[in-house]
DNA sequence: CTTAATATTGTCATTATTTGACAAGTCAAT
DNA sequence: ATTGACTTGTCAAATAATGACAATATTAAG
């Protein structure tokens, strides 16, 4: 699950609409919706804003919006798998 | 050993010089040593040039390059290494 | 079926980020 | 002191990301 489809069943659990959290954060509902479905990506300000909104924790949504990013970097290489062993090692060596 | 480490590396050991492969990427030396130093990030298509100007390979390159994106991504954030095991799972689905 | 509400699509302007060139600087070895 | 290699700082140009708006589609209700 991706973090469109996240924030789309924390949404609709909370019987919420896209125009109500739109407006909270301040965008249009066009904007909301196209982070929904993983068009646009949401910013981390947003992020943190959602966590309150859809009353979850940073993470349930930080990790998973973190994770799109690095898919995202990825997804079309051939060597993708092999970066993420090395940017493994560098991190837990911090 | 990230990127610029790595490309000195090999430039060194070819005995070239920072003018000599700047000028074969068509950059100025001092975006060069940018590069080398990690101040700026090369293109992709820099990369495959540095492929062929250095001797070495794809798989020597390009994992270390995409890595250093990666780990610029994930450096400051509190969940880096959940989010790595996320990215994980999605790139070996597909 | 027709309307009304919700969500999506497409396009464009604005803003932010990245890339690069240039001028000036440091450092080391003569 | 001069030269060659590299670095630093600043600015402009190119590129990418963000958002608003208009129009369209989809769903639900009466």
């Amino acid at each position: 699950m991706d973090f469109g489809e996240k924030i789309k069943a924390l949404r609709e659990k909370k019987d919420l609409l896209q125009r109500q959290l739109a407006a909270e954060l301040q965008i249009d509902t066009p904007m909301f919706s196209k982070i929904e479905r993983g068009e646009r990506r949401a910013k981390k300000e947003q992020v943190l804003l959602l966590v309150k909104l859809l009353d979850t924790t940073e993470e349930e949504l930080l990790p998973i919006w973190l994770a799109d990013q690095v898919y995202d970097l990825l997804k079309d290489e051939k060597f993708g798998l092999a970066s993420l062993e090395i940017a493994e090692r560098k991190l837990k060596d911090n």
